[in-house]
DNA sequence: CTTAGGG
DNA sequence: CCCTAAG
């Protein structure tokens, strides 16, 4: 447990490189004689001695050995990581957070399409779409059937044909999955989404290979989720694939067709929501990242889809569909081409140069970004923006009261890839122009890791948004990866090309799956025990387990029901059995660099807001709408207690990357300020105190570290010796 | 981007 | 939590 060491290296030299933090040796011993000197450290921790003197010498042996010196330490990210990390985090993250949007939306809708809807009980196996759509997702089962269809729905090569990118898009409507069930409907379909299916084609262009690029083996590994049990899920997948591949389409299919589209769903294809845009934000790729590079900001421009959408009529169900297949054109599109950017950003295509403007400017703010390297920025951004569209979202419902439902949705994490092979029905296309094989792709949809969702019958359907919302933020807090999964095993060779890696051959469709990964970027079996806090995986498991969003509701007014929420992100479930990746080498150093590829990002593009008439939503989105009120929960605060006890009051970052890294929805801002309370909070009556109670003991060492770091800081501070201090304090 | 503070 | 000035 090497904490301390790092953290000291990362404030000193760590922002340069690796190498600066060894070299740093007098704050660095500073650091440490802090350390060992300090009281909180000595008394309250049974341990701070021994640490500390481990950390010296691990950073000493550390030199010695880059290798696996340090196995403690390991599991965080070298200090020289941090700029690195930092880029590895905004280029995964960020298309994790996109997928979780997604995911969110999806789930989200079905969530309340079961609610709503009948908690009917179909088969999970039902082929017929309307049916599906309206039971599928009810009660526990959720999670099970869920599960099937993702796993269908990921090795249906059918389906790929026309799936959509998003899960908000969900609403695509599967143009060839008929292909192979029923001729008749496949020509309708087919004829229906023939325009679409060029459009496709068109946007799309060939440019499958940004995306390989960016979803490298090492997103799949790094992950917590990666693993075997991906792997497996991946595999298992394909067995019952063309049999249910109705089903896949139908789930997607509810979410167009339903009258009532989930709200969140809807909102894409409303424009209440912007998260998905038509309009997507592609910043340069990182200066040298193959991986990550792609960051992309989607602004949904609903009059745009409208509009512009896709040109033909499609099913009569399907306003959203027009406008979601167009959005997910354009995602895809953008996302593919985002490749030929990053190769030649002066190129532009043709279908892009209606975005350019608009792309570039959002463009340039995230290379800056990028360069920095630290992660927290974007995130934040993003976040800020997602939770935005999440609370809009929340704000749909209409009181209903169901038993006490207890939904489960699970999704295997897999997500289905579909490719399309020109206007056939061909899944996968692969074009090859003059030099270059594009591989055409194309995912229906993400599914939530997992979701599970206890709310009473009492509860309203507000209250359920709400708390779908808060479970959904949840796992986005952690952040999301993706993992490309090929013949059911992950492809870990992010450097590989398709070719290399055998995607894109005809056998493609049928063996490539994309997995969403919560991102636990910590592993807690490697993690020091130290360094360890539990606050690192708090955020993906705890929180998950337990949500109550009583705050929140209350706070909006939405309802004070109880509600409970319990997530359990993949995390979770993969993190055992996904060790491999974990210990694996080349996991170990994924993860650090571990590419998120997709990131989609709702752009704070100002015309977004102008141009977006959130349709129904009564207010327009203003950019930034406030965060979702997340209260600390004791164990948070226990982290940042002992964060605190070791480092100190004046460096949050580091706090927050030793006790919260995992929990992106916390800044160091965000700890800053908890701390501040805390400190208040300590020194007043326990009566006047609000919220969760925190411990006494808690509050104790936060007056007891608040006074210990203060005096440190005088200490250090005063430039103006103890003379000059003493004269101002006199007089 | 971080810190530090006020709101 | 938000917003901002400073660095």
């Amino acid at each position: 447990p090497p904490p301390e060491e790092k953290t000291k290296a990362e404030g000193g030299g760590g922002r340069a490189s690796t190498p600066a933090r060894f070299g740093s040796g007098t704050s660095h011993e500073q650091r440490n004689h802090q350390l060992l000197t300090n009281p909180l450290l000595n008394f309250k921790q049974p341990k701070p001695r021994a640490e500390m003197v481990f950390q010296k010498w691990s950073s000493s042996s550390e030199m010695e050995s880059c290798g696996g010196g340090q196995v403690p330490e390991m599991p965080r990210v070298p200090k020289s990581a941090r700029g690195k990390r930092s880029v590895r985090k905004k280029e995964a993250q960020s298309p994790a957070q996109m997928s979780a949007i997604d995911l969110l939306a999806t789930v989200a809708g079905k969530l309340f399409d079961e609610g709503a809807g009948s908690l009917g009980n179909t088969s999970a196996g039902a082929p017929a779409l309307a049916a599906f759509a309206k039971d599928a997702l009810v009660k526990q089962e959720q999670c099970d059937e869920q599960m099937k269809l993702f796993k269908h729905e990921a090795t249906d090569q059918d389906s790929c044909n026309e799936s959509a990118i998003l899960p908000h898009i969900v609403l695509q409507r599967v143009v060839n999955n008929a292909r192979n069930e029923d001729p008749k409907a496949k020509s309708e379909v087919q004829d229906k989404e023939s325009s679409m299916i060029s459009y496709t084609k068109a946007e799309l262009g060939c440019n499958f290979g940004v995306i390989a690029d960016r979803w490298s083996p090492e997103s799949v590994e790094s992950g917590a989720f990666t693993g075997d049990a991906v792997a497996r899920l991946m595999m298992t997948a394909p067995a019952g694939f063309h049999k249910n591949a109705p089903e896949m389409y139908s789930l997607l299919d509810s979410m167009d067709v339903d009258v009532k589209p989930p709200p969140l769903v809807s909102s894409d294809s409303t424009g209440e929501m912007p998260l998905h845009g038509d309009k997507i934000h592609r910043s340069t790729s990182l200066p040298r990242a193959p991986k990550g590079v792609g960051f992309f900001a989607v602004d949904r421009d609903d009059d745009d889809d409208k509009s512009s959408g896709c040109t033909h009529p499609s099913t009569a169900t399907n306003k959203d569909f027009t406008s979601n297949c167009k959005a997910e054109y354009n995602r895809v599109r953008k996302l593919l081409t985002s490749k030929h950017r990053k190769v030649a950003p002066a190129r532009i295509h043709k279908s892009d140069l209606s975005y350019s403007d608009v792309e570039r400017k959002p463009s340039f703010r995230y290379k800056k970004m990028h360069t920095r390297q630290r992660t927290q920025r974007s995130t934040f951004k993003r976040r800020k923006l997602f939770d935005r569209h999440l609370a809009l979202a929340s704000e749909f419902g209409t009181a209903n009261g169901k038993g006490n439902t207890k939904v489960a949705g699970r999704n295997s994490n897999a997500v289905s890839l579909e490719a399309n092979k020109g206007t056939n029905s061909m899944p996968f296309q692969k074009s090859c122009g003059s030099n270059d094989c594009h591989v055409k792709l194309r995912i229906k949809s993400f599914n939530v890791p997992e979701l599970l969702v206890e709310i009473p019958d009492s509860a309203t359907v507000g209250s359920l948004k709400k708390t779908v919302l808060e479970a959904v933020t949840a796992i986005l807090g952690g952040g999301l990866r993706v993992g490309v999964l090929h013949h059911g095993k992950k492809v870990r060779d992010d450097s590989k090309t398709l070719i290399q890696a055998g995607i894109g051959q005809d056998d493609m469709l049928d063996n490539l799956g994309f997995s969403l990964e919560p991102n636990c970027t910590q592993n807690p079996q490697v993690q020091a025990p130290e360094d360890v806090s539990f606050l690192e995986n708090i955020d993906t498991t705890e929180p998950l387990a337990r949500i109550t969003p009583a705050d929140s509701s209350s706070k909006l007014g939405e309802v004070d029901v109880s509600q409970e929420l319990a997530l359990t992100p993949l995390a979770m479930n993969y993190q055992g059995s996904d060790h491999d990746s974990v210990h694996s080498p080349g996991a170990v150093s994924s993860r650090d660099k571990d590419s998120r590829a997709l990131f989609l990002v709702p752009a704070a593009d100002p015309n977004a807001g102008a141009v977006v008439p959130a349709n129904k939503t009564k207010r327009s989105p203003e950019q930034g709408h406030r965060r979702i009120r997340r209260p600390f929960s004791v164990a948070e605060v226990e982290a940042l207690v002992l964060a605190v006890e070791k480092l100190g009051t004046g460096r949050w970052r580091d706090v927050k990357l030793r006790a919260f890294d995992n929990a992106k929805h916390r800044t160091y801002v965000d700890l800053k300020d908890k701390w501040k309370t805390l400190v208040h909070t300590a020194s007043i009556s326990p009566q006047q105190r609000r919220g969760e109670p925190v411990p006494q003991e808690l509050l104790d060492r936060v007056l007891a570290a608040q006074a210990y770091w203060s005096q440190q800081q005088a200490k250090l501070q005063p430039k103006t010796p103890s003379l000059a201090e003493a004269r101002l304090l006199t007089q």
